[in-house]
DNA sequence: CCAGAAGGACGGATCCCTAGACCTTTTCCT
DNA sequence: AGGAAAAGGTCTAGGGATCCGTCCTTCTGG
């Protein structure tokens, strides 16, 4: 009785379990992890990229490998080389434009604001708990600096990362900071490509405000609630702009 | 000025970017799902695996890909195979005797832990958000079937699992319930090598009531809460246990 | 003006993975 | 009883990614 159902639970996610391996290359990690960087802002444009030879060692993979992935993100235009002593690998400056979400994106954007959801409010709340006064007072000046962004969203975006990366750094968990950074990173290609009215910017940057502010009371419930209310504005205004892809799967009110 | 936080705020998180690219090869994450899969006991003792030829094209592998995996987790005692017809691979019955921690992950635990908080939490949000009446039953029926298992954590911790995973499935998000599959594995090699009393796991029990309750309510806060106490209860286990890996990182009160 | 520091290019060795054919064992069905 | 079928076990040839080392080319700072 209890026995069957534990059996039922099991079935559904044991199609995880055998689902594709899709084992990633050197080259496509290290594509990615660059390229994310650079449409995150994280790479400032005009930045300079250690040497081929130094990066290639902190990144623990051949020269040669390296070498592919600076070369076909030269030839995405968001990195450039020159050559000869003083030269290196430079951040393009203008980036080129963001790449409009491919087909997949777009069918899964849901299952992407699901995953953002859950990854930032859990950030919020472990933040909220051990945050430190020093480090939340770095981010209210993010928060200041994003005031003088609000009608110029390509300024904007880059500083509305670090201030969602920095939540997770006030965990103090270096894991965490790379799961936001790839989560924001999920959502950069959806982001771009919607409107971002002046006042809807000012509104996340009140709510910036809040959430600080909860943060700083160690107060995990407002916390919680700011950034559910924080995302909820993204996810509203994506679901009036894009198609509805999965009516199959039910979901609550 | 603005800039400088701007600036200030950015080297933090760019060690991250920079950090190294371990590709894991097409083995070694075939062995990765398997072996999770059968330690957190999705994969119950005696199961027969898909045979090979069907299994390799699921998980889109060549077949000598998919036998290094099997054996390999032949060798460690956790598979056994069988020739002929109406033979198969098996989940071995009974499991071998969970692999003692490595130091890694003893130094990493609190790691570990701060992401099992923030996953566990942030899906036990979305959970309460949007979960409905007969998946919750469903889950209901785990936590009466655990009332039996008290006082035999190998019976227990399983369907605890499924407690847990059955959590991300109320989202309705593939992701999200592939994240806490990993979350659990991660999580695993720990667990089981901490005391767990009756009257621990019962509490714990208690506590998964008062969550489904909470999500039943669409109460995300006090889902939120409940879950934090719940996780908190393994951490204070764990840190009387293992030593303190990190005094260098401050953290919160 | 030259030494040094950077990107750029090449070739061989190695390892992982794929694809397919074939062998061996066992059992079910006729 | 015997053969077909279904399963794991073995082998080989080949391709592709990666690594390592070496050398070339282009600049610039001293």
């Amino acid at each position: 009785m209890a026995e069957t159902a534990v059996q039922r639970e099991m079935t559904g996610s044991l199609e995880a379990v055998f689902a594709p391996v899709h084992s990633q290359t050197a080259f496509e990690e290290t594509v990615e992890r660059l390229g994310t960087a650079i449409k995150l802002g994280l790479l400032t444009p005009g930045t300079r990229l250690p040497a081929e030879r130094e990066l290639c060692a902190r990144l623990g993979i051949a020269r040669s490998t390296l070498r592919q992935a600076l070369v076909a993100l030269g030839q995405s235009g968001h990195l450039h080389a020159t050559r000869g002593r003083g030269g290196g690998t430079f951040v393009a400056d203008p980036q080129p434009p963001a790449e409009r979400p491919s087909a997949e994106v777009l069918a899964g954007w849901r299952d992407v604001c699901d995953s953002r959801m859950t990854v930032e409010v859990g950030i919020a709340v472990l933040a909220a708990e051990r945050a430190q006064e020093p480090m939340v007072d770095v981010l209210e000046e993010l928060v200041v600096a994003i005031d003088d962004t609000l009608d110029d969203f390509p300024a904007y975006r880059p500083i509305d990362v670090r201030f969602h990366v920095g939540l997770a750094e006030l965990t103090g968990n270096p894991h965490l900071v790379k799961l936001m950074t790839e989560t924001q990173g999920a959502m950069s290609n959806l982001i771009h490509h919607i409107a971002h009215p002046p006042e809807v910017l000012d509104n996340a940057n009140y709510q910036h405000r809040r959430l600080l502010a909860a943060i700083r009371l160690h107060d995990e419930a407002t916390a919680a609630r700011v950034m559910t209310e924080h995302l909820r504005g993204t996810e509203y205004v994506l679901a009036g702009l894009l198609p509805e892809p999965k009516p199959s799967l039910p979901r609550g009110p």
